[in-house]
DNA sequence: TGACAATAGTTGCATAGGCAAGTAAATTTG
DNA sequence: CAAATTTACTTGCCTATGCAACTATTGTCA
């Protein structure tokens, strides 16, 4: 099943990854008009979501889930701090890391974020049936584990 | 067909954008690192694809197929004519465009790249049926052109 | 034709992210 | 238990990209 396309005859055009390519980017320039008016960008919703739904709680567990650098990590956190939708604690138990928690107005994000997101989608993938949305969700998924 | 999902009971975490954005980070984490030894970077392996197979000649046209920005375009012509790889002539019919042509250790970069993109594309769809890698192709592509 | 608009590209400014070195705290180990 | 290592985060530096303002050139049309 390896040497699927050929270097020799591969045309990148008809490739994979170059729908890949577009519809990562539709899908993103989509959100970004859908979340502007929220004054968050798509890495600071990320953030947000990841929190509100306890999947991190620090800033390392952050990068870990989002394949992120720790220093952009941190600026990252401190813009989220300046705007008021984050708190920083540092953990008693282990002074290295810091408690990460949802302000209120943080918190009051969460379903504004999740109404973007699906709008997004719901748009997005007009004109397709369930089962093949199952389908790409799942061919997506045996990709990325193959990295 | 719309309302595929409900703001009420949406999971970010097992929506669609989630295994797109893990599929993108991915396929992009497997190519730069594939592509690092020839000294470019994703954007940069695009241009020259787009010059070398004739789907842009000047730095307009390379946005528009790339959506990407004009002002960012230019820097990173600049970086590429800094390297040798590409050549700009002011066109004399309209002296506002300038055409843009690879040198020829930028035409030398193509079958490397090529080489690259299948690589990662024969490792990445490993365990994939040629009809699999079609279907996942044509989902995407709808996904894109519904933008 | 002469003012106005449109187009192609560039530059300044601001933000974002990666990498590597640095700091502080905890853990391991001899 | 002191030194070395590891872990968690931060900071400095560099590159990349978007936006808006600007220049130069071409096109429109009254």
């Amino acid at each position: 099943m390896a040497n699927i396309y050929d270097p020799d005859t591969f045309q990148p055009r008809e490739g994979l990854g170059y729908v890949l390519a577009r519809a990562r980017k539709t899908y993103i320039l989509a959100l970004e008009q859908e979340l502007a008016p929220h004054d968050i960008n798509s890495s600071q919703w990320a953030v947000i979501l990841n929190l509100a739904d306890g999947h991190a709680g620090t800033a390392g567990e952050l990068c870990k889930v989002m394949r992120y650098n720790p220093g952009a990590m941190t600026r990252l956190l401190d813009r989220l701090e300046e705007k008021g939708f984050i708190r920083r604690t540092r953990t008693e138990a282990d002074r290295r890391t810091i408690q990460l928690e949802l302000t209120p107005a943080g918190k009051a994000l969460r379903p504004r974020i999740v109404q973007a997101l699906a709008n997004v989608l719901n748009r997005l993938l007009e004109g397709f049936s369930p089962d093949e949305i199952r389908q790409l969700q799942s061919l997506l998924g045996r990709l990325a584990s193959n990295g």
